[in-house]
RNA sequence: GCCUCUCUAGCUCAAUGGUAGAGCAGUGGACUUUUAAUCCAUUGGUUCUGGGUUCGAGCCCCAGGGGAGGCACCA
C-alpha cells in the first residue's frame, strides 16, 4: 500500500530502456524500464505474451528422474521446462538463473556460446519475476547442481513489477495479506500452508467417500438463521424482495436430506459469521459437517478421530504434530471428559445444571465470570468452563455432555436429563469440532425452539427461532442420526503449526486499502 | 467496540529533536561453473495522511487511516 499513484500506465509515454535518461530508479522507473522492453520486444516482431508453451517435466519431475546425477555430467537428453525467474547470476558470457515452477526449481545454464549472440543479449533482459520456457539438455555443473543447459529461452510473460526482497522475501503482512500473490511468490512457507490446506480437504473427500458419504451442496442463502448462535450477514435478494441470511451452518439443511433417507451426507460449507476477527476468527471460514443415519454420538467420535489422523498422514506424512512446544500423536485415543467435571475441577466446586441457579450464579461471580440474568445453570457452566479449563486443554480432546440449555439440537444423555449427548473437540485451547446425537423427536424439537425464540426475544441476538420447515421434515421421521462438524480452517492451522487464521485462508478478510 | 504496538526507497531494515542511510532489487562496467555469485561505480524518498509544539520533527503532541497482537464478541 502507499505506493505512489501509477504513473506508468501509458506505455506510449515510456522511452526506450537504453537511453539512460529515465528519470529516477523507483517503481515508476523500474516499470518504465521493463514496459520499454515488452514494446522494444514487440517492435522487433516478438510477443512478450505468448498464448502458449509445452513442457516435457516439471521441475519436480526433473529432479526426480535426474536429480540422482553426479558433478560434471552432461547427458543428451532433452527437456523443455517453464517457470519464473526467481534468481539471476550474470558472469559475463555465461547467466545462471533458478527458475522455479509449483513443483520445485532448477538451474538455467545459459552460455553465450550455445544460445548465440542475439539471443543470449535477449536472455540478459530477462528480469527476476519474468516467466520463461527453457528447451535444453539436462546437466550438472562441477558443484553438482542439476541444470538445464539451455539451447533457447522465450519469455512466456514479462513481469512489469519488481518482486519482494529474493532473501529476506515480504514479511509485511498487510502486503502479505493483501497480495497473496506476491507472498505465494516468494514465502514457502505459504506456498506450503496451502498445499496442507488442499490435502487436508482432499484426505477429508477420500475417507469420507470411503465410508459410503455422499457430498451435497446445500443454499447459501437462509430465509431463517439457524444450526449454530452466531450473528448473521443478512442480505436482501430483489425480485423476490426478501431478507436472506448467509448461512451461519448447514446443519438443518443436511438433517433434513438424512429424513429423505440419504443416510450420510456431509458438506464442506464456506459458512458466514458477522463476527470480530482474530486469530481464530474470519468472518468467512469453511466447516465440514456430515451426518450418519442409524448412529450416535459414538460413530461420529470415531469418525473425528479417523479423519483427523489421516488428514495428518496425508497432509504432512505423520500423525505427530508439535503443540506449545509439545509432541502430540494425533493417532493416540483421544481422551473424554465431560464439561460439567472441567468446570468442577476449575473451581472447586461440583457443578450440574440440575443445581439451583442461585448456586451456581455465586462460583460464576467467585471467578468472575459475568452472567445476564436470562441465563441458566447450564450456560454459567459453560462460561466456567470457558473461563477455567478452555484454554488449558492441548492435545485433542472430547469435551462432552452439554448442558441441554445450551444444545439446543442436540439430544439428551440416556443417562441424565440435564446433559445432552453432545461433544467439541478441543486442541490448543481451540474449539475444533462439534458433535451429538441428534434430537429427532420433532415434539421437543419444537420445545427447545420455543427456548430459543423466547431467548432472542429476550435479547439474545444469537439466538435462533422456530424453524416450521425443518420441524415438518422431523415429523416425516428421522432416523436416530450423528452429526458432526470440524473447522477446516482451524484444523490446517493445527496440521501446519501456525497460530493465526489468516495463514490458512488465501484472501482474508480485510478493510479496504486506502487511497 | 476498547487497549498496546506498528507504518521510512520496489522489498528487508537503520537513523540522540540537528544534512534521511544501508543491504537486496534497478542502472553502467568486469567476469565461461555461479549457488542470496563476486568486484567497481551509481540512480532512487510527499518518512501513511492532516494539523500542532519547536529556531529545527521520521522522532514529541493531537486527530484520522491501514495492519498486527490482546481484550470483548465468537452456544
Amino acid at each position: 500500500m502507499n505506493e505512489q499513484p501509477d504513473t506508468t500506465a501509458d506505455p506510449q509515454s515510456v522511452g526506450p530502456p537504453a537511453d539512460g535518461q529515465l528519470s529516477g530508479s523507483g517503481l515508476a522507473a523500474e516499470k518504465a524500464r521493463r514496459l520499454g522492453l515488452v514494446d522494444a520486444m514487440r517492435d522487433a516482431g516478438g510477443n512478450p505474451y505468448p498464448y502458449r508453451f509445452d513442457r516435457s517435466h516439471t521441475l519436480g519431475e526433473m529432479r526426480e528422474t535426474w536429480g540422482h546425477l553426479e558433478p560434471g555430467i552432461e547427458t543428451a537428453d532433452v527437456v523443455t521446462v517453464a517457470g519464473r525467474i526467481m534468481l539471476k547470476r550474470d558472469s559475463g558470457k555465461l547467466v545462471f538463473t533458478t527458475i522455479r515452477d509449483r513443483s520445485g526449481d532448477v538451474q538455467l545454464f545459459i552460455s553465450k556460446a550455445v544460445v548465440g549472440d542475439d539471443e543470449f543479449s535477449a536472455i540478459k533482459d530477462l528480469d527476476l519475476g519474468d516467466w520463461v520456457g527453457v528447451a535444453g539438455t539436462v546437466m550438472t555443473t562441477r558443484k553438482g547442481e542439476l541444470s538445464v543447459k539451455s539451447d533457447s529461452v522465450v519469455l512466456l510473460s514479462k513481469a512489469i513489477r519488481p518482486m519482494p526482497d529474493k532473501w529476506h522475501g515480504l514479511n509485511d503482512t498487510d502486503t502479505r495479506f493483501r497480495q497473496r500473490y506476491a507472498d505465494l511468490i516468494v514465502n514457502e512457507n505459504a506456498r506450503r500452508n496451502f498445499e496442507i490446506r488442499h490435502e487436508t480437504v482432499a484426505s477429508f473427500r477420500r475417507t469420507l467417500a470411503s465410508k459410503g458419504f455422499i457430498e451435497v451442496e446445500t443454499p447459501v442463502l437462509h430465509p431463517e438463521v439457524g444450526g449454530a448462535h452466531a450473528r448473521p450477514f443478512t442480505t436482501h435478494h430483489n425480485t423476490l424482495d426478501m431478507e436472506l441470511y448467509l448461512r451461519v451452518a448447514v446443519e438443518l439443511y443436511l438433517k433434513r436430506l438424512i429424513v429423505g433417507g440419504m443416510e450420510r451426507v456431509f458438506e464442506i460449507a464456506r459458512t458466514f459469521r458477522n463476527e470480530g476477527t482474530s486469530t481464530r476468527h474470519n468472518p468467512e471460514f469453511t466447516m465440514m459437517e456430515l451426518y450418519q443415519a442409524f448412529g450416535d454420538w459414538n460413530e461420529v467420535m470415531d469418525i473425528s478421530e479417523e479423519l483427523v489422523t489421516t488428514a495428518a498422514r496425508d497432509a504432512l506424512g505423520t500423525t505427530v504434530v508439535e503443540i506449545r512446544g509439545e509432541q502430540i500423536d494425533l493417532a493416540d485415543p483421544w481422551p473424554r471428559k465431560r464439561m460439567i467435571d472441567y468446570a468442577s475441577e476449575g473451581t472447586g466446586v461440583e457443578l450440574h445444571p440440575s443445581m439451583p441457579i442461585a448456586d451456581v450464579r455465586k462460583v460464576a461471580a467467585d471467578h468472575d465470570v459475568f452472567v445476564e440474568d436470562r441465563w441458566g445453570a447450564g450456560k454459567i457452566i459453560e462460561e466456567l468452563f470457558e473461563k477455567t479449563s478452555e484454554s488449558s486443554i492441548v492435545r485433542p480432546t472430547f469435551v462432552t455432555g452439554h448442558p441441554t440449555e445450551i444444545s439446543p439440537l442436540a439430544r439428551v444423555d440416556r443417562n441424565d436429563p440435564f446433559l445432552t449427548e453432545r461433544f467439541e473437540i478441543f486442541v490448543d485451547g481451540r474449539e475444533l469440532g462439534n458433535g451429538y446425537s441428534e434430537l429427532n423427536d420433532p415434539v421437543e424439537q419444537r420445545a427447545r425452539f420455543e427456548d430459543e425464540q423466547a431467548a432472542k426475544e429476550a435479547g439474545d441476538a444469537e439466538a435462533g427461532s422456530v424453524d416450521e420447515d425443518y420441524i415438518r421434515a422431523l415429523e416425516y421421521g428421522m432416523p436416530p442420526t450423528g452429526g458432526l462438524g470440524i473447522g477446516i480452517d482451524r484444523l490446517v492451522m493445527l496440521l501446519a503449526g501456525v497460530d493465526s487464521i489468516k495463514e490458512v485462508i488465501l484472501f482474508p478478510t480485510l478493510r479496504p486499502e486506502a487511497h
